[in-house]
DNA sequence: AAAGATTAACACATATTTGTTTATTTTTGC
DNA sequence: GCAAAAATAAACAAATATGTGTTAATCTTT
């Protein structure tokens, strides 16, 4: 195991525990205990963590930036294979919006060299994904959310009222029959509605894991849904569901 | 002398020369042909070059970027002694705008956690810094300009209508006598003028390097300056100049 | 075919990572 | 307060990884 992976575990150890004992570490990843010392001092010096007596805990400020790494990570194969089938979907020439969450974030990173299209971005790691590439992009602009690691806002809704994108790929946080599409942020469900509302098709990007989850709030009705992408079969109840509102559903596998 | 230097002054010569042989590079650099090779192999993973019999080339897709970086690392101690004055002008509550110019790039890095302050940048760079530390910020949003690494166009300018910063910090390419602050590229001078046009009061900073250089285009009259900040004392004559348009001249040291 | 360029294989020096041992500091129970 | 226990820091050593140069073999160009 490498050290940048031993201790990116440590991290993630810490974000859900908050806190946790040197010896728990040493134990759980079969290492010397100077070496999660070693460990942990690099992660302080980085500003991730606070070393205490007997181990350490999360910083409060670093908490965003861990919980959006583990959200990118966290099904990231699952997300990768939508994003391969969502530019199937892209033509030459079109207008592509993308939210600011981690599976558009693929969705962009699959994008990048395609060329012949325009891209429409929300969020800050696309933005840096696309600037890498040479597809040209937009930023709609706004106000930065830490915990989304996009941009959303009055400014996000005065730049939205102006374009109308072709296609907008985005995705949510839960999928069930008793609450359709929902999502965790009323801001940036905001964003996603706006996004939405002004393209002229828009499509669900929805890992298998988001299946039966309802979060805070909900985005759009479905009628309002012109494709979902997913990476695994629906229960048969869903499945019925989704295609009686008529829209196109597209499996990865 | 660092692996990672030596590769930074080969790009650097490809840049300039376009191309260039292997055994230059290797005299130049006083290191043996294999490792130049493996340099050049190691940049051409990156994306950087194309490695040809007998040496090396630049992508042209590389290019923006590797100017960019040869920017941001020019006078950058100046910049940082520019931007360390800047910020003392900077006070509780402010709204400070910043172009996508590489001097702005260090107020940015010298304004993160500062707190208590809300900023509104134009460039993806400080966005990224702005982004790791806790300093709230807006983007301005509109089209990417690879050579700029900030954002312009339509998009920049519907937003900036809207709002109006305390204080905006921005940077030329030249200040000379006879043409006054000028900028290289009309649609990033564009987003200059109006940023300080909408601005409570409009802080230019300008290295050395600047004094006596007239680029392409004039961003606005010396009379709708408020500050300019420097590193040098300039000449007598521009000196005169910049204290009878009635601005503030503050010289880093 | 000869010259030049590239690749591959090996060796050496240096840097990094990890564990062990020992000394020092901090905490805790009395 | 003091002594025992626990945690930390410092110094050293072994193992591994990385960077560089040498040599020899192979491939391109002219």
């Amino acid at each position: 195991m490498l050290p940048t992976e031993r201790r990116r575990i440590i991290l993630e150890q810490i974000l859900v525990a908050r806190t946790i004992p040197l010896k728990d570490l040493a134990h759980a990843l079969a290492v010397h205990e100077v070496t999660i010392r070693r460990d942990l001092s690099e992660l302080e010096r980085e500003g991730l963590i606070e070393v205490v007596r007997g181990g350490a805990r999360i910083l409060e400020q670093a908490q965003a930036d861990i919980a959006y790494e583990m959200r990118a990570n966290r099904e990231l194969f699952a997300k990768q294979a939508i994003a391969k089938e969502a530019i199937k979907l892209v033509q030459d020439g079109d207008t592509i919006a993308l939210d600011a969450s981690t599976t558009s974030l693929e969705v962009a990173r699959a994008l990048a060299n395609r060329g012949r299209v325009h891209v429409l971005v929300s969020g800050l790691e696309a933005a840096n994904v696309l600037a890498a590439s040479k597809t040209p992009f937009t930023v709609l602009g706004g106000t930065f959310n830490p915990v989304a690691r996009g941009f959303s806002g009055p400014i996000t809704e005065l730049v939205l009222g102006k374009l109308h994108p072709d296609k907008v790929f985005f995705s949510v946080k839960g999928l069930s029959l008793k609450a359709g599409l929902t999502d965790a942020s009323l801001i940036e469900a905001e964003v996603k509605t706006r996004l939405i509302q002004s393209s002229k098709s828009a499509i669900a990007l929805v890992d298998h894991s988001k299946f039966g989850a309802t979060a805070f709030t909900t985005i759009i009705d479905l009628q309002e849904l012109d494709s979902l992408i997913t990476d695994k079969d629906p229960d048969a109840n869903t499945k019925k569901w989704l295609l009686g509102s008529g829209l196109k559903l597209i499996v990865a596998k």
